[in-house]
Parts: structure tokens; C-alpha cells; sequence
DNA sequence: AATGAATGAGAGTTCATTCAT
DNA sequence: CATGAATGAACTCTCATTCAT
């Protein structure tokens, strides 16, 4: 059997993917793990902690893949492809977890917000500088801000955790692959 | 002055959209309308209410703009160009009421969410069959399904309340323009 | 139609019968008799008021009869048999009367509350100087207290409410006759 | 000193017996056992089941008792007075939860309703069968249905929260027996 | 390392009553 | 006569967190 923190992740994971961080009760998440609410308080800080440490480790391994991709020597195409389809095959790999960033990233405090933020920033700037590496190269269209770009790719990222179930007929790959379909469509020069 | 439940769906817009549903009290939303809680109850049967008709209203309207422009007699191509850019000016031009239903929209009681989504679905449907009419008259790629487009662009539009500000270089055209750039550019057949 | 103090008491009387005084808002009484708060205000004081006025009409009825009945020329036993018969029959006619009676008369503000005990007392009085006149005569027995017999069967009278319909087998009149049987075998000498 | 939970039962028995459940605040309730509503809600689930809690155990006490009464093997005439007199005592010796039981029994939400009319049930038709028993064996009249002669004796013994003083010039089992002596002699064969 | 009783502040909601119109 | 908007106090219940054991 898994250990109490992870026991206790994995709860907090499906609880506040099912219903939002602020619905879900201290109380439910220590059930679901089958400790009690002292065993909690003795290996997290509070409540935002368990929310921290979640998406937290999903955050770290995208923008860690992130940067092995887009450090590559393929060309720029293949490598923004790529980083497209990873950041859906991994999202829903972590559906949970990455359902939780989706919906609750903005609920923590002030300074682990802060936090989560600056990782977040280095996810973004590296898919732009991606982006702006096409455009200079003159594969990708330059007349949409590259951050544009960006922001209306991870939109459709982070809507994932809206509509996508497993049970669905298409796969993560699937998914993957049409998405970055649009994207590399989107980016060629008119 | 305004009537105490226009003043009391602006107040709560305006915090829903700030810090989400559930970290408003009820409390504070009267108190910045400057009315009392029984007068609240009298207008309104709950904290759920308010928030069901503040996007109702939005989505209501912006269902009936894309029924206006969908329906028109313009090359299909300039149909859905000028619905991609309505829906994300007309977010913005509400850019409360789009925040909070991008970010509440989960957090109604059953009854009401039901309600919720069908209208949700009528406004997917209808921009879907945009699309497909797109694919059968050969303008647009046929080989990503219709269905996941439109995922992937309302994403794009759910996103904007994360990151978009009207002090930004942006206006809500330009913003728009260039998501419709994105998305027809998409949809070339390649 | 009725006039609109009759409709509010007939209202009132429905309701707090199936659901008692306190549990029944204002709101809906007026609701159900079709008029608003603002009427009922002009009408009664308060909610206590109109259950005040509720019992105090049929107390008033059961106690006149109870002297016509009581003040007779016939055996002491007829009459005592023919009061206890009236009580159910006029319980049972006047049902919903009858349960706020029975359920709510402790729930009034002190000064009505004494109002209707002394009453209550005046009936309880009139029918145990009833027994009391038969235990003298030699035809009930003495040996239990004529107070206690009145609470006796006053008890099996204010229970009428809780099992009594009027869609079951037995009739007011059979019911009354067989609690009057009841009561006169108890009384009968050792 | 007692434990918390005791005396939140104590406390919540002595308030609803003087003022009915639906007039007494939970704020009273834990005032008065000098704990915290947290501590309450962290006992029982709410104020019904405290409620429930209180009559719940009187109600089954006095089943136990009646059963055992009953299925004894002296002649029925003296079962039933035994009866008669047991539930008049064990009341009056509880008196403030009998109190709350005969005054506060439908107030309960509809599961735990059902629950108290179950066992309301058993101890009416246990008694009713000693009645029966007794009418089929010839020793008591039998033209008044066994039904309505526990209807009609219950309702005396609910009465009893009514009137009944521990103050006044009779004590418990002085009620109970002439509680008795009547329902013995209202059975006599004519 | 772990328990679970207890806290205390605050949540959403209800409601009898008032009063300007 | 009658309205219905508005009040304000009280209601039941929730919950993250603490702490003695």
C-alpha cells in the first residue's frame, strides 16, 4: 500500500479534479485516503499545500520535457509538433491532476501563487521562443504576435479538462496530433 | 441609480469574476451593492441565481449573434471569420460576465447547470455546422474533425479571461481578428 | 368568494394543522389565501394573532355546547355521555380547527395564552362538576379523583389529531360513541 | 462531569421539553451544556438527530418494558394493568423526554419519521393484542374495537405532559393506578 | 507518527414585521 | 384598502485548523 502523503495526493488529486478546490472538504480528502485528519496536518501545511504539491510536479515534468523538445536539433516544425502533442498526451496521462491546474490554479495564496506563476511563465516563454524561432526562420507566419499564439494554443490546452474523457473515441495521441495539425496549419506563411 | 437587482448582479459580476464563486460571501456582494441580505432574497432565491442569471444572459445573447451571423448569405469562409472575432469581442466587451462564466460555469446547483449546457451546446452545434458546412464545400480541411475544432477555438475563447486586460496593446478586434487569422489559417486544406 | 379575513383564517387553519404553527411562514398563508402580506397586516396584528383566533372560535363553540348540554334535565349519566359525544363529533367536524387546537395552543405570546387557558379551564371545570355531580349520586364510582378523569378523557379527546381520518372506518359519531362507552364503563361502581 | 455528548442531551432534553423543538436555538442548546456548536455538529449530525436521540431511547425502553410485561404468564387482566401503569411511570420518571417525545414526534425530518412510527407502531400493536387477548378470553367487553381502546388510552398518556406536575398531590404510580382502575373498568363486560 | 475532540469564525438562508406609496 | 420592497436579527450548519494525548 502507497504511503500516507502520496495516499493523501492521490485523494486530493481526484477530489478537487471532480469538484474544484474550495468544494472540497479537508474531512473528504482524509476519508478518501483512510487516515485521519491529524496524519494530514503532520505532513502538509494546510490545505493549499496538498494543492501546491499537486500541480506542482505536473507543472515541473511539462516544462522539463518542454525544454528537451524545443532544445532539439530537429527543424523548428517538428520540434513546436512535438511539444504540442506532449503537453496533450501528458495533460491527459495526468488527467486529474492536470484538471486541478486547469481549474485551481488560481485559488492558492499569495506566494505559492506567485510560485506557480514563474514556473508557468518559463513554460510560456519557451513555447514562444519556439514560435518566434519559426517566424524569424520564415516557416511560420509573423503576422500574429507569437504570444498571441501561444495564449490561443494553451487555451485549447487547458480546455481540455472541459470536454476530453478517456471513454471518448479518440486517444491522447489522437487528440495530440489534430491539435498540433492546427497549430502547424495555423503558423504557415498565407 | 440603478434598481437594487441591477446593482446586486453588477456587484456580484463583479466579485464572481474577481475571486470565483465560491470565495464571494454573500455578504459582500450586498454590501457593495449597499443593500441588506433579506433585500437580496427578495429579488433572488440564491447565491446559484445570481450567477445563473449572469451568464445566462451573456450566453443568451451570444448565441443569438452567432445565429444572425451563421445564418447569413456570405461566403462561409467570412461567416465564420466574423463569428470567431464576435464571440471574443463581445467577450470582452462583457469581459466580467465572460470571466465569470469561464471560470464559474461548473459551479451551478443541477437544475440550473442543466440549463446551462444545452444552451452551451446549441452555440457549439451551431459553429460546428459552420465548420462542416466549410469541409463539404471543400474550402476547409476535412481531416480534423469538425467537433474538436471547435473545441480547440473555444478553448482559445474560455482562455482569454486568464490573460487578456483592456490595458494591454491589445483592442478586443485586434485580438480577434488575429484568433480568426489562426483559426481560418487552420482550416486551409493543406 | 369569501372575504379576505375568512380566506386568511381558512388558510392559516390548513396549514398549521398539517405542519404546525411554527413551521408554517407567513408567506405561504398568504400565498394560499391569494392575498398579500400588506393585507394580512391590515387584517390581524400578527401570525400569533391568527392563531389566536383560530381556536378561540371553536373553544367558544365546544364550551357553549358543553353548558347547554351540561345544564340539561336528563340523568346525569345521559348528559355526561352526550358532552363526551359532542366533544368528539365538534372535534372531528372542525378537524383542522381541532389539530391547531391540540398541537399549537401552547405556541401563543403570554397574554393570549392566558386567554384561551382560562378557557380550557372553564370547560374542564363545567365537565368535571358533571363527574363529580354523578359521583355524588352514587352512580360513577369515587375512588378516582373527578380531576383526573376529566384529564383522563380530555387526553383521549386532544389524541383525536393524531390517528384520526376521516377517510377510515369509523365515523365521528362512532368514534364519540364508543369513547363515550369507554368513559361511562369506567366510571360505572366497583 | 458528565461527557459532552451526555450533556448536550441533557441540555437539549430540558430545552425542548419547556419550549417545543422548533423554538429552541441550537445556540441555547450548547450555551447551556457550556460547549461550542462545533463541538455539537461534531457529535451529531444535527439538531433533528439530537431530537431523535432523545425519544429514540425512551421509546425503545418502554417497548422493552411492555414486551416483558406482556409475555409474562399471570392472567391478562393483570398484564394490562401492569402495562397501563408501567408506561405512566416510566413517563413521569422521564418526564422531560417524554415531554419532547409526546409534543416534538413529527417534527422529525421523513427517514427518521419513518423510523419513530415503526417503533410507535410496535408498542401499539403489542398492547392492542393484550386487549384482544383479553376480549377473546371473555374477561373484557369486546363491542368497542381494541384499536380505539388503545388509541383512546395512549391518548391519556400523552396527555399527561400537559397537566401532570411533579409538584402537585399525586405521584406517579398513583396516576398510573388510576390511570388503570379506569381502563380496566371501562373494560368490564357490560 | 498519529488521533480525534474541540474551536471559532463565518457561511447561506429564512422570516415576521414595517412602511412609503 | 392594499401593495411588495426592504429590513435586521436569528437561524442551522460547515470547516480549516489546533492541540492534548
Amino acid at each position: 500500500m502507497a504511503s500516507v502523503p502520496e495516499r493523501l495526493i492521490d485523494a486530493a488529486t481526484r477530489l478537487f479534479a471532480a469538484k474544484g478546490f474550495d468544494r472540497v472538504a479537508v474531512q473528504e480528502i482524509v476519508d478518501l485516503a483512510g487516515v485521519t485528519k491529524g496524519a494530514m496536518y503532520h505532513y502538509f501545511g494546510s490545505k493549499d499545500d496538498l494543492l501546491h504539491e499537486i500541480y506542482g510536479s505536473l507543472l515541473r515534468m511539462q516544462t522539463e520535457r518542454l525544454v528537451g523538445i524545443a532544445d532539439g536539433s530537429a527543424p523548428v516544425a517538428e520540434r513546436l509538433r512535438a511539444a504540442a502533442v506532449d503537453v496533450v498526451v501528458t495533460s491527459v496521462d495526468n488527467f486529474d491532476q492536470a484538471r486541478v491546474y486547469f481549474r485551481s490554479a488560481d485559488q492558492l495564496a499569495e506566494d505559492k501563487r506567485r510560485e506557480v506563476r514563474a514556473e508557468r511563465r518559463r513554460y510560456h516563454e519557451r513555447f514562444r521562443s519556439l514560435v518566434e524561432e519559426g517566424q524569424e526562420a520564415g516557416v511560420f507566419r509573423a503576422d500574429v504576435p507569437a504570444d498571441l499564439t501561444v495564449h490561443y494554443f494553451f487555451g485549447t490546452v487547458h480546455h481540455l479538462g472541459q470536454w476530453y474523457s478517456a471513454d471518448g473515441p479518440l486517444s491522447a495521441e489522437q487528440v495530440g496530433g489534430h491539435f498540433a495539425d492546427l497549430l502547424l496549419g495555423s503558423l504557415r506563411p498565407a
